[in-house]
DNA sequence: GTTCACTCTGACCGACTGGTCAAATCGCTA
DNA sequence: TAGCGATTTGACCAGTCGGTCAGAGTGAAC
């Protein structure tokens, strides 16, 4: 708002524009990623930006020598996060074949929970708390995307390609299932014991249940 | 730890046992509904005293007249919560119709969804951070009940009278199904617009879902 | 209506948290 | 290698948080 004023300096060597100088792009990457891992563990509120610049390997002052705010930090993970989330749905192609299309979705989605668990639980994170810092993308990106896809797959059944079921239910149950195996982790594992991996059955049983759930 | 001391004097009531009295019955409840709410919408860090006193209508140290400290109030809750979230699995008949059994505990874990969302939000919660205040009944109590319904569906499917799936992703599927639509609530609605009600198409969807992977 | 345990509260405390600042240090370039 | 902006830090601050405490208020049994 004010920048005539006293603290309005916070310098990221950016004030102009865009040279982000070799450090900076070194440090800010450290912070982003020392954040994800404890914002996802802990959740906003619940993480403090001493863990981070720990976590950062970098002092406090430092941290806010190149993010304004813990808000600002967070800010600048969820920007990214709905976007990476997403990319699966989006490389959904509305001209190929319909099961392999939704198959391969669930499975792409499915490697998401395992080879990024954490973004999973930021997400999850957030969606829990009600999504009070991505309201907006939610209510706009998000169902667009989501619709233009349901439309997609209506089609295909309407074609007689696919079983018909509720386009919108069948994208949430792949979000469900998937995500599952990342955000409740310690439960999966809890049951399944220390020996099992997750994600090797879960991958078989996805496989026969999209399969059942899906022939026309 | 000593008691000798100095703050030993929480009261009460129940110094020696159990007789709690109507004001203290009242009160205690109020809190725990207020605490659930906070919780299971803030997470356990990302919720205050303050708050709870607040939503309790009571004063904070009158608070910790009722309950030791913080923990003590999340434990209480957290104490019951197992129970509850697992009672539709106890209540699985190993001598009843595989498919109808599997079948109506699905609907009755959805109906939990509906009917307690901030239970399971709180839930939700202790499980992305890792479940660090349960770690014990989860790795017992938990596996133990999941183990043994998998027995008797695995017996099930041996009989033939069940499609043969994997029993713990079974659970795990019918979980990760019924709890999205609490957990995820706000993300289902964005999607789904105001005027639509997920539970509804949810439970045409998973009826259909569910009767199609168990066929046998 | 006195009594006594139960209930409640305002004032307070030490620890922690997000954030600031002046000054020190670093590292690139001329 | 001198200079200057980029980077880093210790000391500090105001606000919040969980929790304590001495004492005031309250209600039910006698």
């Amino acid at each position: 708002m004010n920048d005539t004023g006293n603290q309005a300096r916070f310098a990221q060597g950016q004030d102009a524009d865009k040279p982000l100088t070799r450090i900076q792009k070194l440090n800010r990457s450290k912070i982003l990623e020392a954040a994800l891992e404890v914002f996802s563990a802990h959740g906003f509120r619940g993480s403090t930006l001493d863990q981070i610049a720990s976590e950062a390997g970098l002092s406090k002052p430092n941290l806010l020598y190149y993010f304004p705010s813990k808000e600002a930090i967070h800010a600048e993970l969820m920007a990214g996060l709905l976007d990476i989330w997403l990319a699966p749905l989006r490389a959904m192609k509305p001209d190929g074949e319909p099961r392999a299309e939704i198959m391969s979705y669930m499975r792409r989605k499915l490697e998401m929970s395992r080879e990024m668990p954490r973004e999973s639980r930021l997400f999850a994170n957030e969606m829990l708390q009600g999504a009070p810092r991505m309201e907006d993308e939610l209510g706009h990106d998000l169902k667009t995307l989501v619709d233009a896809n349901a439309q997609v797959i209506r089609g295909w059944i309407d074609a007689g390609k696919l079983a018909p079921v509720d386009p919108h239910h069948l994208i949430f149950s792949i979000w469900a299932l998937t995500q599952h195996y990342a955000d409740f982790e310690v439960q999966v594992r809890a049951v399944l014991g220390p020996d099992t991996d997750p994600f090797e059955g879960a991958g078989q049983f996805l496989d026969m249940l999209f399969g059942r759930l899906l022939a026309p």
